[in-house]
DNA sequence: CATCAGGGCCCTG
DNA sequence: CAGGGCCCTGAT
């Protein structure tokens, strides 16, 4: 069923995001879940890229630093690249990772704040990052929904199974995402299959609204915080809690904290009030004080504990992660 | 074994 | 605007 695809071109571009921007922070969010169409290793990044009908193979390197930053970017394909595909790729490449927008408003006010000061210390320059299209950021929303962390990428994996092409280049072999047109000729009960259960009608519908274009993703780019949570919420299948991700993660509002969904409200309750579980009235109040920052805040305390998890063993949080 | 609760959302009344 | 149903899986 999976064809591997060899991506044997490349191209190399260097690329400088606005200052502060943290490499590994950005590359990698230890909070989510692993997905077989990227790697990360400290200073290096590889993930694959669906643009203009091309499978593209990205690799990332860290040449700078966080307040110098400058990464290098390989970028493996099957044919060579044209001029004009070059200059349509590497502005999405710059949003999809968030190079341009500016958080050292951020980083300098809270940077001797009572609880953020030390994660700013750590972790200055940590941004939002999209690195998916919207379609597929969608896909992975719904994957989340209401399923712990072990179903969610099993459901993803099957559905690489069934739709992605393997892409293999700088000796990694990677998944690829699949066009929307791929989906929506497949069905319901074929998703079904996939143990995605209630989810196969969301699908269905959101690849119907890609493939007729329903859906543009560079308008709502340009969109208000508003604008973009009334017309994601059109859609079937993305209700508040997706929302909530969306406006962050892949539109890049850094006050956009609004709803607390079930393990952040546990995990937020410990960290912050050394409580069992506090309302998220509570924990949304806390946050107020970030003014305009509300959510980065909220990120740069949530991300700072999963990477503590790595060489720390946390006994309260293994219980609420639930692989 | 059976039963139940999840990192929601839609639909109904 | 409250509450039931929906898929699957792991916990009890």
């Amino acid at each position: 069923m999976v064809k591997t695809l060899a991506l044997n071109e490349k191209k190399s571009i260097v690329l400088e995001p606005k200052a502060p921007y943290n490499f590994d922070a950005n590359f990698h969010k230890p909070s989510h879940f692993p997905s077989s169409d990227n790697i990360w290793e400290k200073g290096k990044y590889w993930i694959t890229m669906l643009w203009e009908g091309q499978e593209l193979g990205l690799k990332f390197e860290n040449k700078g630093t966080t307040n110098k930053p400058k990464i290098k970017i390989n970028i493996y394909s099957q044919k060579i690249l044209s001029k004009q595909f070059m200059e349509n790729l590497i502005p999405e490449i710059k949003w999809r990772f968030n190079f341009d927008s500016d958080i050292s408003g951020f980083c300098d006010k809270y940077k001797n704040d009572k609880i953020l000061g030390k994660i700013i210390k750590k972790w200055k320059g940590m941004k939002p990052i999209a690195a998916n299209s919207l379609y597929e950021t969608l896909i992975i929303y719904i994957v989340l929904q209401n399923a712990a962390v072990r179903r969610s990428v099993q459901m993803l994996e099957n559905l690489f199974k069934k739709f992605d092409k393997k892409v293999k280049y700088d000796n990694k072999v990677l998944s690829a995402f699949w066009e929307p047109e791929k989906m929506a000729k497949s069905s319901e009960q074929e998703l079904r299959d996939l143990k995605v259960g209630y989810r196969a009608k969301f699908f269905m519908r959101l690849a119907e609204q890609f493939v007729n274009k329903e859906i543009d993703e560079f308008a709502l780019r340009k969109m208000s915080k508003d604008e973009v949570k009334e017309e994601m919420l059109k859609l079937y299948g993305i209700g508040p809690a997706s929302v909530e991700y969306l406006l962050f993660e892949d539109f890049y509002f850094c006050g956009a904290l609004e709803t607390i969904p079930p393990w952040e409200q546990k995990i937020m309750s410990k960290l912050i009030f050394n409580e069992k579980l506090v309302s998220t009235k509570k924990i949304l109040d806390f946050f107020k004080k970030f003014k305009g920052w509300e959510k980065l805040a909220f990120h740069y305390i949530w991300e700072d504990i999963f990477w503590r998890r790595k060489h720390e063993h946390i006994e309260w949080l293994e219980k609420e992660i639930r692989l």
